[in-house]
DNA sequence: AAAAATCAATCAATCGTTTGATTTATAAAA
DNA sequence: TTTTATAAATCAAACGATTGATTGATTTTT
């Protein structure tokens, strides 16, 4: 049995998602969660505290597997970013909702703590990158340093747009948009390039 | 002099990159240009349909350049595709305030027209991308034969990215937001890394 | 004098949020 | 176990504010 709460998060996330935060009412996260209205305020204080909460959920998920894969010792540098890469792809992949989310809110809000969630999460990601990379070149992995800020822009850009051009892509190839299995080739080939534009980037060359 | 309705077209064009179309009032709107707010309606018809002129008048300016580019004799594949780097670059960057909102009604909007407006747009592009790569390989310009899908994700990608996340790599380099000669390093950068990331792509080697 | 442009005032609709009454759950006292 | 007291949860109804849009009168342009 879910509680009444996240009944009113994963209706709000979903609704956010489709049709933005400033279109989606009070009243239909309400209906969608089966709930009454004033729920919201009493579990989450306003519609836009639900917003933060939504992001402090999802945001702590993601947090640790990152310091985990760096951590290792029995893998190389390269295997760590490719690492870190199929673990990112697959989890946009599960969370694309909220990654739709994340994505407008990043282009609009002016919401303080959003604003805090994601410049610190994009620089933890950058002092990773940055971190692997010296080290690989150190260590004579990488043969080339390239611009820091422009790599994790080509990663994560590459990623969400790739993901949000997917249903295009598929009229595009006359593919119907039950398709999973279009899906997963789809992100299969994802991964393989974003691999690759990094390897060419690094300057990685596999043995 | 410009016209009133001109006023109201950029300003609500700066307005909708600032606070998003749904946080922009007509209120809002109708004082930044100067005008009564019954103009809005008397010149455009609605709010949604301010929005659609604005789509209008700016996809229309970039519709042309390309195909004089693609018709050129006198230069190769590599070089059509550098030049249109370039000439998006800069227009990406000119129009820094139409294409923040671009980005954001591509994730929520479901605007019929804006929906076609974009849809076109992208095809366009894809069809553009997948001819150059195909003569290119053929003329043996290029070695590789890439996903023209997932090139352009890249491209796409890297290019939005880098521009929304230019204020916070500013602020990271504690460089002050006024400083212009910052973001011409930044764009100049991002330019070369673009091509760089396409070269490698396509398998083309500079002699 | 006909048409186009402009305006203050007003419209109904919807918004996020709160109220105060009511029901349900919890736990201590009998 | 039953009763009682307290807290938590739920609800319909209403709040004031703001929204996009229109009206009909007035001014300006043609």
């Amino acid at each position: 049995m879910i509680s009444k709460e996240h009944n009113i998060l994963f209706a709000a996330e979903k609704l956010f998602s489709e049709k933005g935060f400033e279109k989606t009412s009070t009243r239909e996260i309400s209906r969608a969660a089966n709930v009454n209205v004033s729920m919201i305020s009493y579990y989450f204080g306003s519609k836009e505290k639900l917003l933060e909460s939504l992001f402090e959920m999802r945001m702590a998920e993601s947090q640790s597997y990152i310091d985990e894969i760096i951590m290792r010792k029995d893998i190389n540098e390269w295997q760590k970013i490719s690492l870190i890469i199929d673990r990112y792809t697959q989890r946009v992949r599960e969370l694309k909702v909220f990654y739709n989310i994340l994505q407008t809110e990043q282009l609009t809000n002016k919401n303080e703590r959003i604003i805090t969630f994601l410049k610190h999460s994009k620089l933890g990601y950058l002092k990773v990158y940055e971190d692997l990379a010296q080290k690989g070149f150190e260590n004579k992995i990488f043969k080339l340093r390239p611009n820091i800020a422009l790599l994790h822009s080509t990663l994560i850009g590459t990623m969400f747009y790739a993901m949000n051009g997917l249903p295009m892509y598929k009229e595009y190839y006359h593919k119907s948009a039950a398709d999973i299995s279009f899906d997963d080739g789809y992100y299969k080939e994802l991964n393989i390039h974003i691999k690759q534009v990094l390897k060419n980037l690094l300057g990685y060359e596999e043995n």
